[in-house]
RNA sequence: GCGGAUAUGGUGAAGUGGUAUCAUAGGAGGUUUCCAACCUUUUGCCGGGGGUUCGACUCCCCCUAUCCGCACCA
């Protein structure tokens, strides 16, 4: 049975390079790792599911698309958090050359050296010197964090700036966020979609396009109130029954609904994306019985996030992750409001306008101004946190531990009334992630049939026919008698279809012909024979059956 | 990054210290050709770089890539 799958598992990748789908990237120069190419037939099939993916979240009516740049400043990633968390700290042995890393060449002198800061490991591997594995020496150069990040430098010469190629689309759309938030008219929940290439300098990219150094991915991140709970509809998935690993309960089988309910999916906007991307998945072809949702375990998951669910599919490679679906709470706005300073926030108006009664002091400007001078501000702030009952002259202490004595002159008091209509509040955020590669090599995976008619070595990729690369093949079935004329005008009238791929093919037996159609999964062949030049009618014949049916060539 | 295996037409394989064989696919032509039919003809390969040798696809070294473990990791 391995056996039988390994064999499979190379008929499949042998017929996507022979066929134009995927391929090794720069072959005649030897090849890269991690970089695979779409194919003439690929390419558009790449299109095709990237368009289904953002018309499926672009139809909810609140989410918007976004494009924005792969080079992003040095800066941005690290208030993202990427910079520190992307890296390895590596140390060279000076005797023989041999890179190690830090934390693991540590690892017998802490509990926990991963947690370690790059000057904390740098302090002890100066107190420790341990030996290096390879020649016995303990003369370590300082160490450097290698980032699996791609470096580049924006700009050119002394004016350069450092950046990244991004690892992942989102922290666009959450440096975005005033943009989206005012598109929105201001109002939660709403979402952005991006999709686009992120890069990661995987130290070893694996098993074809499961990890690779430059991969496609679409990145969804949803803005919600924490406060709201927010109606889901969850009625169309209730008896839908999934398969669920979760935290606390293992794997189970139970609608996503129920799971809801119950607080196995710990939030219901969670949920929500869960059954919708489930949706997405098994409305391109992703067999339902090979896909199932793995919860994070909590010491898995990110700090800041609540709760994560992966989707995972089986294939060729056993079960992988193709989508994580996260609650990451305030994290990344928060992160990028204390790197800039700037408000990444959006208003919450209170039911009632909160009445609130403020009776203190604070400085008389012309008195204060002059008596304290620079302190003044400093003073002001410590005067308004004194009590109304405060009597004056009294001792104050300024934030810089600083004594001084106010005396009534300095102050006024101040008493009113505010009103406040609401606040501001950083909204959270629910991401699903595609790794969209890893998703079409699953659709090709399970499309993939190699079990011909009488038992005899056929190929048909059942691909479903939203995604399909190519939408129609004609073949005359003789090139003569004028049939090749009006099957290249069949052709060109169906290419010139907004959105439609034809391809013209008189190679060969129509036998054949059909072959090769069905091998790049085209949904229906259309035939025209020596009773087409009579009537004008074609053969149109179906790729999942095999039944032809005649129709005329007005009705195409 | 460590260990092991591998690298020959587009694909899948065979083989040799004297430039390569087979199957399949592709092009052209023929055949009333509807599920990889047949006939003729044609195109196309030793991953890259060094070394040994009169001569290297073959032997040696290095590199690159692929696959499998380990490690790492969306």
């Amino acid at each position: 049975m391995a056996d039988a799958e390994e064999g499979r598992l190379e008929r499949l990748t042998g017929m996507l390079k022979r066929r134009g789908i995927i391929l090794p990237a720069f072959e005649i120069h030897g090849g890269a790792k991690g970089l695979y190419d779409f194919g003439p037939v690929g390419g558009r099939l790449r299109n095709k599911v990237n368009q289904a993916w953002l018309n499926h979240w672009i139809s909810m009516g609140n989410i918007v698309e976004l494009s924005c740049p792969t080079i992003t400043p040095y800066a941005v990633l690290e208030a993202s958090g990427h910079v520190g968390e992307f890296s390895d700290f590596m140390t060279n042995c000076n005797s023989c050359e041999e890179a190690s890393r830090a934390d693991t060449i540590l690892e017998p002198h802490h509990a926990n050296p991963d947690s370690l800061t790059k000057s904390d490991l740098q302090q002890l591997l100066g107190d420790v010197n341990p030996q290096c594995p390879s020649c016995g020496d303990s003369d370590w150069s300082p160490i450097v964090a290698q980032n699996l990040m791609f470096n580049t430098t924006i700009g050119a010469g002394k004016s350069g700036r450092p950046g990244f190629l991004r690892p992942e689309t989102a922290q666009g759309m959450f440096t975005s966020f005033s943009s989206l938030y005012r598109h929105n008219r201001e109002r939660l929940p709403f979402g952005a979609v991006q999709v686009g290439k992120g890069y990661r300098n995987e130290i070893s990219p694996r098993q074809g396009m499961i990890r690779l150094r430059e991969f496609n991915m679409a990145e969804l991140e949803y803005f919600i109130d924490p406060e709201v709970d927010l109606e889901h509809d969850f009625s169309q998935w209730a008896s839908l029954q999934m398969n669920l690993l979760s935290e606390s309960d293992g794997e189970i089988i139970m609608s996503i609904t129920d799971a809801v309910a119950k607080g196995i999916i710990r939030h219901p906007t969670v949920g929500m994306f869960m059954a919708k991307t489930f949706d997405f998945l098994t409305n391109i072809g992703i067999d339902s019985s090979k896909l199932r949702f793995r919860q994070h375990q909590s010491d898995e998951m990110a700090h800041y996030a609540s709760d994560c669910w992966d989707v995972e599919i089986l294939g060729s490679y056993g079960w992988v992750e193709c989508v994580g679906i996260a609650h990451r709470g305030c994290y990344d706005l928060e992160a990028h409001e204390k790197a800039t300073g700037k408000t990444l926030r959006a208003r919450r108006e209170f039911a009632q306008p909160k009445i609130v009664e403020i009776d203190g002091w604070t400085t008389d400007g012309a008195t204060a101004g002059p008596a304290f001078r620079a302190l003044a501000g400093a003073v002001k702030k410590a005067v308004e946190q004194l009590s109304s009952t405060c009597e004056f002259p009294t001792q104050v202490t300024l934030e810089n531990g600083e004594s001084v004595t106010v005396d009534s002159a300095h102050v006024k008091r101040v008493q009113r009334t505010e009103s406040i209509s609401g606040e501001w509040y950083i909204p959270h955020v629910v991401e699903p992630a595609f790794g969209i590669d890893r998703i079409i090599w699953h659709l090709l995976d399970h499309a993939y049939d190699e079990s011909g008619k009488d038992g005899e070595e056929y190929v048909t990729l059942r691909l479903n026919e939203s995604i399909a690369p190519v939408d129609y093949c004609v073949f005359p079935l003789f090139e003569k008698d004028g049939m090749g004329e009006l099957a290249r005008d069949i052709h060109r009238s169906l290419c010139s279809k907004f959105g439609t791929v034809s391809i013209y093919d008189a190679s060969g037996s129509i036998g054949r012909r059909y072959a090769r159609a069905d091998e790049i999964g085209v949904p229906i062949c259309i035939t025209v024979d020596h009773q087409s030049l009579q009537d004008n009618t074609v053969t149109l014949r179906d790729r999942d059956s095999g039944k032809q049916s005649r129709i005329s060539i007005s009705e195409l």
